[in-house]
DNA sequence: CGGCTGACTCTGG
DNA sequence: TCCAGAGCCAGCC
């Protein structure tokens, strides 16, 4: 499927490298900037921020997270993104950081 | 066409 | 562990 080059808005690409993160794992933005390739890890920020308008609901953004290995989001939506995380088996320690030994998306 | 905004990453202290 | 500064680019009004 990725092989598939779409022209279309650089966020589509992410947004499709997104729905490729199984569950259970998650992805950093560089991750995700080095897939589309030519990104950067902000693009992959400002994309996922432009979710909000609805067009991608399906898009697990949630399992998107910055180099640090926490949840990098603004509003409250924070609190639900690690519920959510929490679902899919993902576990988080006091400093609220996740394993990367464990759950980093390994392809 | 110009300017503002934004969910990042890296290095150093 | 926390904080600051610099680099970077695509949408939207």
């Amino acid at each position: 499927m990725n092989t598939r080059e779409q022209t279309s808005p650089l966020y589509t690409q992410i947004y499709n490298i997104v729905c490729q993160i199984p569950p259970g794992k998650v992805a950093t933005y560089g991750q995700v900037a080095k897939l589309v390739g030519g990104c950067t890890a902000r693009m992959v920020g400002y994309a996922l921020s432009a979710l909000k308008d609805g067009r991608d609901p399906n898009v697990p953004w949630q399992r998107v997270i910055n180099a640090q290995g926490r949840i990098s989001m603004h509003g409250v939506g924070s609190s639900i993104q690690r519920m959510i995380l929490e679902e899919e088996g993902i576990e988080f320690d006091q400093t609220d950081s996740i394993d990367f030994r464990k759950y980093l998306w390994d392809f």
